[in-house]
DNA sequence: ATGAAAGCGCTAACAC
DNA sequence: GTGTTAGCGCTTTCAT
């Protein structure tokens, strides 16, 4: 760790205080900081000599010293696990948002090893966290429902017309978890229990790729495919391909989560779409009403997602449906 | 903006300072600072009393008023101007690494008219701008050569065989200027002028279709384009896709960023790579400069990009390469 | 090895 | 309307 001088000026002198600007205009510091804050109760002969000072030194207030008196920030902290997920992308333009609707910044922060200390953060300032399991009673959290989520892309593929629908599981977790219960249910309530197959994949291309690989070796073959994720439907997507299997005709595939991966017409992915933005914005709420309204009781909000349809479902081929 | 109370406390009771904590241990604010910050000329005994009451009290320094009185906070700001730009999470990726690498933190904000703040904020602490046209002379900046990296894609196609090189251009701007003033460069050296051909698309997916339709109205036909970033590079792949045109055997496509897109199997681009990670290294090092090696003088990196094949191109149809 | 005290830049309570 | 003053929580001389 690098040793500086003990102030970093850039321009060769120390940046202007609410000192030098009452100084410069000719008042108390008190004024200054009144002008600065928008106050109307001055004089407009002082309020424009205080603003031709500010202008004149490039002033602007140390966001620090202000906090520490006022115990008080506006601003919102957000740890972001992982900014390749395009998932998070849509958490961040909504909390981003929110913040902003009610004058407040957020700040992102992302880094490997931080999770856990996070964690014993609860209860010095509020804490939302998002698609985690929480029992932690000092946070609030607010999660995506997987199992109603998987529920949807079950009863899509049915609806088509599909008995022999497979699942590449994600990643272990509770996400990966409750999206295999979710399968596993909504299958049994079908009356389809007799086709259940499960592979292991992982939230990535390649697990996706290994999944598919594996259910090629299935017989007989399954007719649509519930992937933990968009990138895993879309490794899988290839490894069918490559295998010379046409992508809905022979097998249709849903993903999960409906990134813009999804949405690009050269993929065009049916997926459960899962609301970041809303989830996103849903969360600064959260916080807020700990604020600002002082709640106390801890909130577990559950998401539900829903299933957009693209390219990627169609019927099973006609030989199959009647199949039984 | 809502009004909140004066301070935020969430378990009730206000946060542990200082001189809690000195009191519990019986010493004094002092001391309880040098234990803190690890400082070894206190007594064993001591510093295990002040450990004890940290961790009784769950202390933990307020960073404000750490930053007020030090006047550093060892935190690097980062304005991201679009967190779903895939590019940009290697740039957060480099700068989060080499940050941590030197003692700092990184903070990451996003905003959208926030930026000619930034601009007029050189001068009070190190800037550094990545990827954007700068003559502020208290700046230092770090930019991609786009005329090279146009260049290579370029000459990636005519080492092919390809003649009629066509490129889809960026939305207006500096990057898209380069990219385009480096195809036409290259396409003149290369004794090409002749088939210059450029359209009119922008950084998205629906730019890059517009224009490759605007292409296949053309005869004749180019057989490869250059596009001005990965996700214009998709769009004209579907839209020359749809047109019942296969790629890279009918038409090549290279396009620009090399992002997570292009490597993805089921897409498979050819691209220019523009190094984020080593983008965001570099911009911290940048920072450390001025702030600890006491540089004053602007400096303005380019990094040169890379050429990365894969499956979009290809020689030219049969028919063509003889053509002339 | 330890403590007392000054002060970082600002806000807010209070006095006028 | 305006100025004075007392901290916010911490680090950092400077004594001892």
């Amino acid at each position: 760790v690098p040793r500086p001088g003990r102030s970093i000026r850039i321009s060769g002198r120390r940046r202007p205080t609410i000192l030098d600007v009452a100084r410069r205009a000719g008042v108390s510091k008190s004024l200054v900081s009144l002008v600065v804050r928008g106050d109307d109760r001055v004089s407009d002969e002082r309020r424009q000599a205080v603003l031709d000072a500010i202008s004149d030194l490039n002033y602007r207030p140390n966001a620090m010293a202000r906090g520490l008196v006022q115990r008080r920030t506006r601003i919102i902290g957000v740890m972001i696990s992982n900014f390749r997920n395009p998932f998070f992308a849509d958490v961040v333009a909504g909390i981003q948002h929110q913040a902003a609707e009610r004058g407040y910044k957020a700040l992102f922060s992302t880094g490997d090893r931080q999770h856990e200390a996070i964690f014993r953060f609860g209860g010095t300032a509020p804490l939302v966290v998002l698609n985690r399991q929480t029992t932690d009673v000092a946070s609030d959290s607010i999660t995506n429902d997987n199992h109603a989520g998987a529920r949807m892309a079950v009863e899509h593929c049915a609806a088509l017309g599909h008995r022999r629908i497979a699942h590449i599981r994600g990643a272990p977790g509770a996400a990966a978890r409750e999206r295999l219960e979710g399968y596993e249910e909504t299958m049994r309530r079908l009356g389809l229990e007799r086709h259940l197959l499960s592979v292991e994949g992982g939230y990535n291309e390649a697990g996706g790729s290994r999944g598919a690989s594996e259910l090629l070796e299935h017989r007989p073959l399954p007719t649509a495919v519930f992937a933990a994720n968009d990138l895993c439907a879309i490794g899988a997507l290839n490894a069918f391909e490559e295998a010379a299997m046409r992508i809905p005709d022979d097998v249709s595939i849903v993903g999960y989560d409906n990134t813009s991966l999804a949405a690009l017409r050269h993929v065009s992915l049916t997926s459960i779409h899962q609301p970041g933005e809303e989830m996103g914005r849903v969360a600064v709420d959260l916080m807020f009403e700990r604020i600002h309204e002082g709640r106390t009781e801890p909130r577990h909000d559950v998401i539900t997602p829903s299933l957009v349809v693209r390219s990627t479902t169609a019927p099973p081929p006609s030989v199959d449906v009647c199949e039984g």
